[in-house]
This record gives C-alpha cells, sequence and structure tokens, in this order.
DNA sequence: CATGAATGAGAATTCATTCAT
DNA sequence: GATGAATGAATTCTCATTCAT
C-alpha cells in the first residue's frame, strides 16, 4: 500500500518533471507558465507546488536530474577509464549522442538554460562537472600530444556546440538519425580538435 | 533640421534595439520585460510603442535587423566568389567570428532566438537565407570532393555549432579572444568537415 | 457538494455580471475599469477573467442575458398572444415599466449600449429581436386602423424613447415611481400612436 | 491681420469642437481619445491644449456650446412668447427637429453625455435651463387643462425621450426626414401629453 | 503659435502561488 | 493528498498631457 501510494506520488512527480523538461525545452523558462504543465503533466496546478516550492525550484531540480543522468551516461567503466584518449573520447561523443537521442529534449533543455539566471549554485557546479569530465579527457589528450594545443576550454565548445546542434538537427528530422551519421559525426568532433600531424 | 529630427528619432529607435539585443541575448525574449529595455535604452516605457506595435514585432525587427548585418559581414566580393572552396570558407568562419566579436551578443540572440516562436515568417526566411549561404559553400566543397559527403545540414550543425559556442566562451571570457585562436578555431571547423583522404 | 460549488461559482459570474451592470450603466463602458468592477464585484481582478475572456466578452454576454430577461419579461401567454392590439399594447409597455423599475438599471444599460462598437453581431441581434416584437404590434395595429400610419420606426421611437427617459426620471427620483403614474404613462404612449379619429 | 489670426485660430478652435463633436456623439467621451480628435480635426495633438486646458474641459466647452446653440434654436421671439401653448409646444418641438436635423449629432452628443460625471455643474446648469423651457410651456398647459395633469418631469421626458430617439432614427436613416413625418411625430407628442376630455 | 515625439500613470490582461474543499 | 478556483502582483500596452523645436 505504502509502496503504491508512493509510486502513485512519484508518478506525479515524474509526469511534472517531464511535462516540463518538454515545455521548457520547447519554449523556455519563462515562456512557459505553471498551469502550462500542469495541463501537460495532466494534475492539478496546485499538485505542482506539492512537489517542488517554486517554479524555480522546479526547473533546478529538472536540470540537476537531467545533469545526474547525462553524467550517469557518460560514466566509464573500470576497462574504459584505462582505455586511450582516443576510445576514452569516441565513446564520450557516442554516448552523448546516444543519451540525446534516446532522453527526449533533455540536452536541449540543459543547453538552453545552462546559462539561465534561475539557475542556482548547485545547478551550475552540476554543469561545471560535466564539462570537468569532457575537460579531463581533452587536458589528457593534449598532454599526449594528441589533441590540439588550444585552450580547452575552446575546444569544449567546438566538440559541445557540435553535439548540441547536431543532436537539434536531427530531432527536428533536417538530418536523418542513423548510427553511421553519429560515427560520421564523432570523426567530424575528433578531426576538430586531433593534433595536427 | 529635417536631418537632425531624423537622427534623433533614429537614436531613440537604435537605442531601443540596442537595449533589446542585451537583454533578449542575456535573459531571452520571455524573461526580458518591456520596462527593463526601456531603463536599459533611457527612454519611457510608452516609447518604445511609438516605434514598435508590440514587443512581439521589436524582437522580429530586431532579428532581421541582425539577420541582415550578419548577411552583410558574410557578403563575398567578386573576387571570393570565385575563390576556392577552402578559401571561402576560410573567409566564412573568419567572418563569422570578426562579426560576433565585433558586434555584441548579435550572434548570441540569434541562436538563443532562431527557434523562438515569436518568429514571424519573415524572420525564419532571414534565418535560414542565412543558412543558405553556409550550405552552398559545403555543397560545392562536397561536390568537388573537398567537404566529407555528410549532410550538408550535419555539417552546417558541427560549424556553425561550434563556431556559436566558441564565441559564447570567448564573450564570457573563458577563453582569450585572439586573432591566432580564431585563426586556429577556423582550421579546427575545417578539418572538422573536410574529406578524409 | 457539485451544486454547492456551482453555485458558489455561479456566485461569483453573477456577482461580476451585477457589478458591470452597475458601473456600465452609471459610466458607460469606456468609463468603466475592470479592477473597479472587480472592487464592486468584491472579486480579485484576474477572477474576471476567469469567467469572461475579455472586457469586451463581458460587456456582450451582459448585454445578450439582459435582452434575454427583457424578452422573457415581454413573453405573451397564449391568451394574451390573442388579444385586441390596445391590449397587447398596454401589456407590453406595463411589462417593460415593471421589467426596468425592477431589474435596477437594465434598461439604462440596454439603451446606453444598444449602438455601441463593442457589441458583437449576437448582442446587435438580441437587440433587434426586441426591436421585431414591437414592430409586430403597431404594425398589426396599423393594419387594423388603431395606430397611426406612420413608419414603424418611428413609432417604435416615440414609445421606446418615452419609456426609456420616464424610467431614468422614476429611477433618479424625478418623479415618483407609482402604478399610477406608470398607467398614465402608458396612456401617454398609445395616446402618441393611435390613430386619429 | 489681426482679424486673420483671430479667424484663424477660431478656425482651429472650430476645427476642434467639431471634431470632438462627431467623435464623442458616437463613441462617448471616454471612447474616444485626445489624438483621434486631433486627427480628425487634422492639428496636433498639442493644439487641442492651446485652446482647451484639458480633455474634460473640452467636453464641457462643447457641452456649453452645444446647449447655448440648442437655447438659441429654441428662443421665441416676441410674438411666440405670447402665444397659445399648442403654438408654443409645436414651435418648440419642431424648432427641436429643425436643430437636430440641421446641427449633424449635437443632440445626441447632449443626449449621450447630458447626464455624464464629467460635465461640471455649468454644463448641468446649461441642461436644467433647457428642461426649463420646456418645463414652463408643460406647466403652463397643465395649468390652462390643456396638457394632462401629469408631473412636468414624466412630460418632459415623454416629449424629450421621443424627439430624441426620433432624430436619432432619422440620422441613421432608418425612418425619412420629411417635413411631413416632422409633423406628424410632433403631433404624436402632444397627443402624448394633451389632456383627456 | 503649432507640432508631434516623449512620457509615465493607469488600463487591460496574465500568471505564480495559495487555500478551501 | 489532490485539486482548481481565486488572487493580486507583475506584465503588456494605451493615452492624456507636456515640452523642445
Amino acid at each position: 500500500m505504502t509502496t503504491a501510494k508512493t509510486a502513485a506520488a512519484n508518478n506525479k512527480r515524474v509526469d511534472i518533471l517531464r511535462a516540463a523538461l518538454q515545455l521548457f525545452s520547447e519554449r523556455g523558462f519563462s515562456g512557459t507558465t505553471v498551469p502550462e504543465i500542469a495541463v501537460q503533466a495532466k494534475v492539478g496546478a496546485g499538485t505542482i507546488y506539492r512537489y517542488f516550492a517554486s517554479k524555480d525550484e522546479l526547473v533546478n531540480v529538472l536540470f540537476q536530474e537531467c545533469m545526474r543522468d547525462l553524467a550517469e551516461a557518460l560514466k566509464l567503466d573500470e576497462g574504459q577509464a584505462a582505455a586511450a584518449v582516443r576510445d576514452r573520447f569516441r565513446y564520450f561523443v557516442i554516448s552523448m549522442f546516444r543519451f540525446a537521442l534516446q532522453k527526449e529534449r533533455v540536452l536541449a533543455f540543459i543547453d538552453a538554460h545552462s546559462g539561465a539566471e534561475v539557475l542556482d549554485s548547485e545547478s551550475r557546479r552540476c554543469f561545471e562537472d560535466f564539462l570537468d569530465v569532457i575537460r579531463s579527457v581533452l587536458d589528457e589528450g593534449k598532454a599526449k600530444g594528441e589533441i590540439a594545443p588550444l585552450p580547452s576550454d575552446a575546444l569544449i565548445a567546438i566538440v559541445y556546440g557540435s553535439i548540441v546542434k547536431l543532436v537539434h538537427a536531427m530531432k527536428s528530422g533536417k538530418v536523418e538519425t542513423s548510427p553511421e551519421l553519429i560515427a560520421d559525426a564523432e570523426l567530424c568532433c575528433w578531426n576538430a580538435i586531433r593534433a595536427r600531424q
């Protein structure tokens, strides 16, 4: 009974988060109203406030859950952690694509809100942690001379920017979503940043 | 006299557009209020409505002016139009960087609003025209075997995404803004999409 | 429960309509602000928009409800429908007076807004239907030679104008409101339009 | 020169009053904006404030000028002042019609604004003076037994209401504007209030 | 004098949040 | 717990009035 109840309650929470994710990713935080989220989630407007103290808290919780999911998707197992830079980079990029294509709208939401003023310090930290994961691969690659000696943040911008826009193009149907294209895209990213000669 | 008057009137209009550009690029269209724009532009709130029928019209006029500026910055002269793909690509990317770094916030504004629902069909067309410019270079490069045979929209995503995020990183001070870095970044973009042996 | 809820909801709706009726009849549509209506109705300003999409819709709904009430008050029962023209005219005029004096401000509101630009086609039709009711009595009276052979719209103007201004004088206390005066006034209206010799 | 100037100035003043009369009579005081009056009068918005201290003053000046015109139109010459009640009543009603039909919109404006809150005491007095003129005829008629012994304000309402609505019907084209109809309508008014046997 | 651009107080409307049911 | 009607502060937009030209 308690379990069922909790499950039911969690369902509402999940419904709300899912609805917020869709609407925030489509219209942005400020462009989305709480009643719209309620309608999309098929709950009463007041119910949202049983799970989240405010619209601001909702977006922060959502952002952090999204970042947690993303971090999970990028987590290396023991073997991978010891792999070559090229392999770890490939794993990272491919994982990003898989994650973004599987989890509808998550990357679009993250990207559109990662610089938003509503984000609290915890949310910002989550995003920075994510960047740090990329940075660590790139830094090692630079140290080993496999990656071009540009500032890490520039390399991140190139790779992350490419992935975000590519996923957007795939989602919107402008380019097809195929494993081949993902593989090709990953190679593009690698070629962009690999050391020359 | 007429000239002075016109100049004064244009000044207010320009002040409003400049203020809107700054705030929209920082907080987004929905996250910016008309009084905020008025304060930033140092005009009365009502004055904005003497120049623009509504907040929606303001953002569309701004978007179209930004796209016009960008198109102007990317325009090729006679010699360039006949140049090699590699040179035209370089010209395009470098021009984008120069434009984005010189015109404060324009690219951030364009990127953040290019998919927004407030945009009218004319604004959308302006953005598509811009993409077409890139597409034409890439298509020629693909035809000549100099650029990887991926879908043009995928190539656009990679190049455009890299530039947008790089400019953002430069603007925010995360990476330094130097001609060398721009040249390096351009090479990254080219390496990303060039045909592989 | 549902009944209670509905009743409560209807109460707010009725409160708003009543407040709007009073203020519109006193100050006119344009001379009345929505917050004023809210204060008068003892509801929050936003509540009005839960029941009516806009101030325009509010005035149209109110107008149509008033016209419906008036039409109801003028409805003839079977016996009356077959009565002599003189009797039906008397019934019509007396009913108008009773209605106007009982339903505070309804006639003043209708009269002041029947030509207003805010009225939609449905509202205009309601008013025309009302005039048609009068017209039908007058036309029959003219056909039978009991009423002066003037254009029906002229006769309507005389009778309707007299009633409207008389009711206004009664409401404002300039003339007493007594059954005798109403009977006298009805006779005046009849004498105004009856066929001469 | 001074004369010409004054004439020109008066022209603007007259243009403004004429424009205000038209718009106020069509849309009401609150439903008309000062810029609209300026456009209609073909003057700058600021010019209105050279002739009238405020929108309120404008409507009061206009109302008083209209009442003055109306009083002028109803003024009796020596012979008429001594005429029989029936003749004076006829003169009054016919004069009202002639005035209203000649001076576009004046009666509609007066009627729609005679109870308005914007009117100052002077304007109200003008309107009361006008009613007093009618009242004096009616009172004499009642004293002589030629007019029904109803309260004067009731008789005024009947006659004034009929005239206002008839003029409106004529202006809107619902009934033709002919001397015969005016004569008939005058007879209706008289029959409405004459003493019964 | 005449103008109309500029203004900000105020109007219509929206929406995050509360709370009685 | 869940709801959605109710709210009023905040938002978009209007307009009477001013004032530099």
